[in-house]
RNA sequence: GGAGGAUUAGCCUAAUUGGUAAGGCAGCGGUCUUGAAAACCGCCGGGUUUACACCCUUGGGGGUUCGAGUCCCUCAUCCUCCGCCA
């Protein structure tokens, strides 16, 4: 959500800088319903000063034993147009939110320009891609042959885009999960969350999902609830509403869940195996920052990321997204691409690490109270995935393969594992 | 699912038969002090406004009333008990 009071200040820089995520919007009319909102409660406020006034004194009167006909019904009269006046209000109110919710955040003068994937700018990468000197397999054709991944059956139960993964899949699955988990707690200090893997509709609307993304989401009807799309949503709103002591900053959560995407519409090369399903694992990092703060700690969330790349020895590149690919409450957002050596090669998103800034906090009412007993202020909330593991385990599987079609179990993965260093068909 | 009770500002607690939210703690600023504590003064939810001032805020939303923390309806959350249940 945006300050109205900065675009009714800065309505030209406001288009100017949504134009770059190529948004085309016209706050004229915006600042159009704003000011004449700002007229109506001044209108109604004159309006309640008298009921009051006059109320009051009716109660005087009473008491006394005067005639307090003229002003009951005086206070009456107001009372009807203040109905009317407050009816307006009310539209209006939905009107300006209608407007305003659905706009993205403003990209950071960071950000770089562009509106394709081709204009993101190149940060940095790590490791050598791995070299074989024996024809590759993909990932599908290693999960079929180790009988450790079962595509087949998981549309037999749900639909397709849900895998199923089966004993030393289901085990190195869990093997991540666990050792992401353990890095960030242990290594990094972020206090680890169980959620529920359901939110509602308010929750949705504080993180941006709703109402952009509403129909990519799946969603329980009799209760209004939807399944995560990302734990993102579940740890941002765990502060929903509230005013945190400034002495409670930083806050850093990192959280396990199971991830659920509709993506509708969605089909062909780039959907298949596990490239995008519907279902997937993440671990998620979020964490609330005071502003002076944020991008600073922007830049060591990312780190906590690729860290687990670098412990599981994964050749991958930092990338900084183009003003026109940021996720919707971005401002910033490096995304954090593994490379997959089979089929020629190619670079898989498995995290995105974004500072919302106050786009967030304003949506989802979360400030902090400074120590100098100042007015609250809007954190700062980022988050970053660290990692997600479907498309780790392509990276994974297509890297560690041997020429006898199995799969050397990655050092840092062995304890989760009972020791085990290889699996076999 | 059923019955009863509860929700007042960051926290804690008041408010005769309906008369327009009283305090305390914590925090911040100041006076005093070598410094601190204590004491005293001020600030300490949000909105409109250059300002003065005014308005809103007793979990959310409605209703009755000249007037609602208080009465009625409804929803949410929490507590106690009953039922069901991994």
């Amino acid at each position: 959500m945006h300050d109205i009071k900065y675009i009714r200040a800065h309505a030209e820089e406001f288009e100017q800088k949504l134009k770059r995520r190529g948004e085309d919007v016209n706050v004229e009319e915006l600042i159009n319903l704003d000011t004449h909102k700002r007229e109506i409660i001044q209108n109604i406020d004159r309006m309640r000063e008298r009921r009051n006034a006059a109320s009051k004194e009716t109660g005087v009167r009473k008491k006394s034993g005067q005639n307090i006909d003229e002003l009951r019904s005086e206070v009456l009269e107001i009372g009807a147009k203040l109905k009317e006046a407050e009816s307006n209000l009310r539209e209006l109110d939905e009107r300006i939110n209608n407007w305003l919710l659905p706009l993205p955040n403003i990209p950071s003068d960071q950000t770089p320009e562009g509106l394709t994937e081709k204009d993101n700018e190149f940060i940095r990468d790590w490791g050598e891609p791995p070299e074989f000197d024996f024809e590759l397999l993909d990932h599908l054709a290693i999960g079929e042959r180790l009988d450790i991944l079962d595509f087949k059956r998981g549309s037999n139960i749900t639909g397709s885009g849900f895998p199923v993964w089966s004993g030393a899949g289901a085990g190195l699955e869990r093997a991540l999960i666990n050792f992401m988990l353990d890095l960030h707690t242990n290594e990094y200090g972020y206090r680890e969350m169980m959620t529920p893997f359901l939110a509602n509709r308010n929750s949705m609307e504080g993180t941006g999902q709703i109402p952009k993304l509403e129909y990519d989401m799946y969603r329980i009807d009799k209760d209004d609830l939807f399944l995560l799309p990302t734990s993102e949503v579940t740890l941002v709103n765990l502060h929903r509403g509230e005013i945190i002591p400034e002495t409670d900053l930083p806050i850093k959560y990192v959280a396990y869940s199971p991830c659920f995407r509709r993506e509708a519409g969605a089909y062909g090369r780039t959907t298949r195996g596990f490239l995008r399903t519907h279902q997937f694992n993440k671990v998620e990092l979020v964490r609330f920052e005071k502003p002076e703060n944020s991008y600073q700690v922007l830049d060591e969330l990312l780190g906590n990321a690729e860290e687990v790349l670098r412990k599981l020895d994964l050749h991958y590149r930092v990338v900084k997204l183009c003003a026109g690919e940021l996720p919707f409450a971005a401002a910033v957002c490096y995304d954090i691409e593994v490379w997959a050596p089979a089929d020629g090669g190619r670079w898989l998103e498995v995290s995105s690490c974004s500072n919302t800034e106050a786009f967030q906090a304003r949506r989802a009412n979360i400030r902090y109270r400074p120590v100098d007993g100042s007015k609250p202020q809007f954190v700062n909330i980022l988050n970053g995935s660290g990692l997600a593991t479907s498309r780790l385990m392509v990276a994974l599987l297509e890297t560690y393969q041997t020429q006898e079609g199995s799969l050397i179990v990655p050092p840092v993965l062995r304890s989760y594992m009972g020791g085990k260093t290889l699996v076999t068909a």
